[in-house]
DNA sequence: TGACTTCTATGCGGACTACATATATGTTAG
DNA sequence: CTAACATATATGTAGTCCGCATAGAAGTCA
């Protein structure tokens, strides 16, 4: 039984090497007709020039979870949002300095509460593919192609596939918008998740009779044309 | 910034305490009407006793994805299987020595590719919850209750969420049944798993017409009734 | 040979969705 | 002030899927 040779090493860092663990966050939201993530730029080699998402090291007093909400409030600024740990990369020779395992957290937000600094960029993520088939994903700023460092692409291809899983049978959409806002707009969130369009009657009275929205009585103002009510989430809906 | 003192942390080992990487795997399996899973006595402390998954610390040159094969076959003597990734647990308190992070993996294996060590017992799994809703899980063997070290008890828990969602919308089951089954032993496996009983013509339309059974030609024999026919799965269905 | 058990096939009603049509309610142009 | 316009909201209809019920098929066993 090696298990006393490997508590050794628990104990003693310097018995046997261990790999590094980090966690990394793709803060996520939904604007201008597509999925977006807040990228920094890297100044130093490796991948230097390139874009990577907002990450750290974990350290030895805290949980998973608070790492990744102090790397997302330390990084990008925010705090007070959903945030869910999406998966664990651990190949070798993910990162070429040393051995570092991530783990992946992905959180969303309505992107009116973001401000972008300087070096960051909130890039659009282009998804060529379908349904949850997965596959690779594609980023642009401003209309131009981005390089991503090490396998933070492959985190927001995950991140993808898990919100159009997680569509279908959770309200995931209210946390990319305001407080309050029209079915249209919840709409517009779960075509931009899914890539496709939705049926608008069907998408009101699966919405209407989840029991998820409650109106607020008010409606929308200067629009031009009829305007829509204003709904918020019930409790049942932001469980 | 930061980083700089983070990666001389991550090259330089002896400069900041960091957290030991683990896996540690739960083996499921579908037997006699209920799910189990595969439990280690522990023989020392802490949890002296207590029963324990299958786990061990993540070595430099691995994957967690070889770490946790490594694992099942090491402790478990099983390979070959059905084996994903599940959640890291990070919880600063959950081992009482040291840091210690685990990735925890699950794997699905027919009962009869088991033969059970001293030392060892296939714990049946009992969920006190319905569909999806989460919360604590009970450990029997031989009608009487375990004890569970650490928080495996949660991972499990968690397997069991996993598996109820994953059977709505992919062909779990299969894992857990040899390569020739009935439409009746698969019905099985998903009320298994799903805690509760399936109507059965629903799920005979369900299954053929998703194209993932193959009729193989042959029927059950010497049942005492009219045997049912024998199916396998098709390429689509592994996948 | 006939009773028995379970498998297999078919029919029917309810629930839900996609699609189509009709009506309501605001803004804006003339 | 009124009519055109745009979108929101409501209603209707057909198709699909699920649950339930019924009936026939195919084995074993007394």
């Amino acid at each position: 039984m090696s298990d006393e040779r490997d508590f050794l090493a628990a104990y003693d860092p310097s018995e046997f090497p261990r790999p590094s663990l980090a966690v990394d966050v793709a803060l996520v939201t939904a604007d201008a007709g597509s999925l977006r993530v807040l990228l920094i730029e890297r100044m130093e080699h490796p991948y230097s020039g390139d874009w990577q998402l907002p990450g750290g090291f974990v350290r030895i007093d805290e949980s998973l979870d608070e790492a990744a909400a102090r790397v997302l409030e330390a990084k990008a600024g925010v705090s007070g949002v959903f945030i869910e740990q999406l998966y664990t990369f651990g190949e070798v020779d993910r990162d070429p300095r040393t051995r570092v395992v991530s783990v992946a957290y992905y959180a969303l937000v309505d992107p009116d509460r973001l401000t972008i600094e300087d070096g960051r960029v909130l890039a659009t993520i282009s998804v060529p593919w379908s349904g949850e088939e997965g596959g690779p994903v594609h980023f642009l700023a401003d209309g131009r192609p981005l390089s991503i460092a090490f396998d933070h692409a492959a985190i927001v291809a995950m991140v993808v596939k898990r919100l159009r899983g997680k569509l279908r049978y959770t309200p995931v959409g209210y946390e990319l918008l305001p407080d309050e806002f029209t079915l249209f707009d919840l709409q517009r969130i779960h075509e931009i998740i899914l890539g496709e369009s939705i049926n608008k009657d069907s998408f009101r009275r699966r919405m209407l009779a989840s029991g998820e929205l409650a109106p607020t009585g008010r409606r929308q103002e200067g629009v031009g044309h009829r305007p829509a009510a204003v709904y918020r989430i019930t409790a049942t809906g932001r469980g």
